[in-house]
DNA sequence: GGCTTGACTTTGGGATCCCAAAAGAGGTCT
DNA sequence: AGACCTCTTTTGGGATCCCAAAGTCAAGCC
């Protein structure tokens, strides 16, 4: 399953959002074969799934153009997903056997609560908490009983903090004791959400879940523009290396 | 640009969606290399389209398996697309320069309105009408500010009633006076409903837009349910012979 | 007789080759 | 001197070849 052509449209992807690549800029496939040493048909097949994801567009003239995102489009896209999971919210809300999807969402709340009250936020606390917090928004998505919620937010879900449960980080939390402190308290906060949307859903009450579910996509919208504002200038790899628990890739 | 793996893909669609190959079929490269006289090559990226696509799917073992989507699976894909939408007339009603797409809407409504009003639902009545609803609804997709809601949709477009601006005609409307009263009646509440839309982004209120078109998808699917209970077994492929007036290809 | 193991066949992934089309460079004509 | 035409080179699409892995079948062993 997992060919060449998919791990070279990651590390071309990687190199694409790391910025490696200039906006516009025309790579050609002669190019990709000697720097990345395969021959043309993976590369072919990468550009093919790169292109399908929109960071990379094959003009009608010859040669791929680079499309990287930047940090508003990502912005776009969270919002898009947002949108997609509160949909999800509803119907698991309004589904009939939801309840057997009940459990795993109220241990997923109960491990970010214990982590968050440990209080430190250490590489693998912050890695189990994205664990649960992706057990928690992957269940809503499967349990909603529309399957092509969850296929749509995976089409797009290649984006930095676009997987599912991606969580934001604050490099910054571990330099002074305010930062540390606001971030466990936005944890907390988050958590709060999470047990409004686990609640709604088991009372059955879709309006609710729904839109706490838009509140919670919110909050993370919010935070980065909050991280934009503050360092000014926030690029894209950022984002990634806030995120970067969920890959086993290392950043680059 | 579209190339012949492009034009594979399409054809391959429409044999699944047709109902040509049974679920679960498998299907090899050699096969098709064969049925459609070309080489191995275009055939691949054909596959690797569908797979992502979610129409073919490529086991851990050898082989590509069909997975033909039901009737279910096309509102489920329906509903997603509705509340993708529903966000884009949300956020259009909140742009500040949205008042530069307004006109292209209200010629929309107004076209649907005079087809409407002749009464006549010919093909080409049905084709104008397509196309006016078409440019409705791409045009606040366009203009919502958010690309990525435009980007999402146009992902899963490739389903029968997915693409832009769809509309379920009844094959019956010709046969009986009520019927043809019936689906003119249809038309003039869609029609309605575009205008409330329009209405609600033009006075900047994001709540009604955001509203009024999820009811609007709504009475897409209510409908599709109505004929799925008159005709007891309603084909995906009916629904593309519905839908078929926005592509060239006639029905198979 | 059933199970295991080995060879054969099928099939998909990767590499290479060929070709047509488009971009670029250079020359020529006005 | 500038514009247009032509030739060359680059580049991407399609075809074919090769290989490795997985499935299959059969024969031999327990």
């Amino acid at each position: 399953m997992d060919s060449i052509d998919t791990w070279l449209a990651a590390k071309i992807r990687r190199d694409i959002i790391h910025g490696v690549y200039s906006e516009g800029e025309r790579l050609s496939e002669a190019q990709l074969c000697k720097t990345h040493a395969v021959s043309r048909t993976p590369v072919r097949l990468a550009l093919r799934l790169l292109e399908r994801e929109g960071i990379v567009s094959r003009g009608e003239g010859r040669g791929y153009m680079i499309q990287s995102p930047s940090i508003a489009d990502i912005m776009q896209a969270v919002q898009v997903r947002g949108h997609l999971e509160s949909l999800a919210a509803r119907l698991m809300a309004q589904a009939p056997d939801r309840a057997t999807s009940l459990g795993a969402m109220a241990q997923a709340i109960e491990t970010i609560d214990d982590l968050v009250n440990i209080g430190r936020l250490d590489a693998p606390a912050a890695r189990q908490m994205q664990s649960a917090n992706e057990v928690f928004h992957t269940t809503i998505l499967g349990a909603c009983g529309n399957d092509y919620v969850s296929f749509t937010c995976k089409q797009i879900s290649h984006l930095p903090m676009l997987a599912a449960g991606s969580m934001v980080f604050d490099r910054a939390i571990s330099d002074s004791p305010e930062r540390w402190e606001e971030g466990v308290f936005r944890l907390k906060i988050g958590n709060a959400q999470h047990k409004v949307i686990y609640e709604a859903v088991e009372q059955g009450d879709p309006v609710r879940a729904e839109g706490m579910m838009r509140e919670h996509s919110h909050t993370m919208i919010r935070y980065i523009e909050t991280f934009e504002k503050r360092d000014g200038s926030l690029t894209v790899s950022d984002l990634v290396s806030y995120s970067a628990l969920e890959s086993d890739q290392p950043r680059a």
